[in-house]
DNA sequence: CTAAAACCTGACATGGATGTCAGAGGCAAG
DNA sequence: CTTGCCTCTGACATCCATGTCAGGTTTTAG
């Protein structure tokens, strides 16, 4: 573990990526799309602080709930800064998407119990194939 | 409303894709995928059913709940003849996907709630600007 | 000191569902 | 017949997060 100038836990960007499973691509990329940002050594390596690591984690819940790098850099102000003057619209964006993202979730509930269904019902097909009711069972 | 040879409603390629939402260009591609057949008249347009309609329908849940075209060809067997043997393998994959997509609505819920709390952080945020105790707001 | 491993930038590639365009034929209404 | 809309095929374009490769510098370990 290494230390940076005054003494607080520097973490590049491969042990990052590690701790995140995210690729190195992708921490660049986020870097570019302004989601997060790195103190540079004198060389030019990217330093990252023990925060970087829950945001990076909250970046990718955010790419997973489907979210764009536009719409997670509107968010990120909020995050950052609550209670800022800019974080009044982002604040609404933030409840937009929430709803949008509740709406998908009953979505997947739904297809989820969709499935169920179907595997109830193919189910049923093959107990009433392995005990057969009298006459052969088709096909 | 137009009537095939033998009475049964039949549904142009336009109307099916306005009754489902889903573009022309979309449906040409589910059957170039697998996911959906067609009659065809003598002039070669496409003719489909009212069954149709629903098919689409799940087409499009599954494509939502994060399923590719062609994990979507493999379990529509398992749909369209239930119980035939070749559906036992697909419905292993359609409990794997079952399982894949129940954990994705976990993570999507967590994300969810994460978002709540930020946004409950925020506003209490702004709560303490319009009343300040004691020193004057900053900014 | 030296070799391996990690990092840098920049560029091009990828995949997958969908958009869009072009050129041609089909079909109902006036 | 003509006009307008729908459909056909085939091809190319797009978006966007990531992968991958190249060529070069830095850091680490032996």
């Amino acid at each position: 573990m290494w230390r940076g100038s005054r003494g607080e836990a520097v973490v590049r960007i491969g042990e990052l990526a590690a701790r995140t499973d995210v690729s190195v691509r992708s921490l660049r990329y986020y870097e570019e799309q302004g989601l997060l940002t790195s103190s540079r050594s004198a060389s030019g390596q990217r330093h990252y602080t023990e925060a970087e690591v829950e945001r990076v984690r909250f970046i990718q819940r955010l790419y997973t709930a489907g979210l764009s790098s536009r719409t997670i850099s509107e968010l990120l102000p909020c995050v950052d800064a609550p209670s800022e003057g800019n974080s009044d619209a982002a604040l609404d964006r933030m409840a937009q998407e929430r709803d949008r993202l509740s709406e998908y979730i009953d979505e997947l509930v739904r297809t989820r119990d969709a499935l169920d269904g179907l595997m109830a019902t193919a189910r049923a097909h093959r107990e009433s194939l392995r005990t057969p009711t009298g006459t052969r069972p088709r096909r």
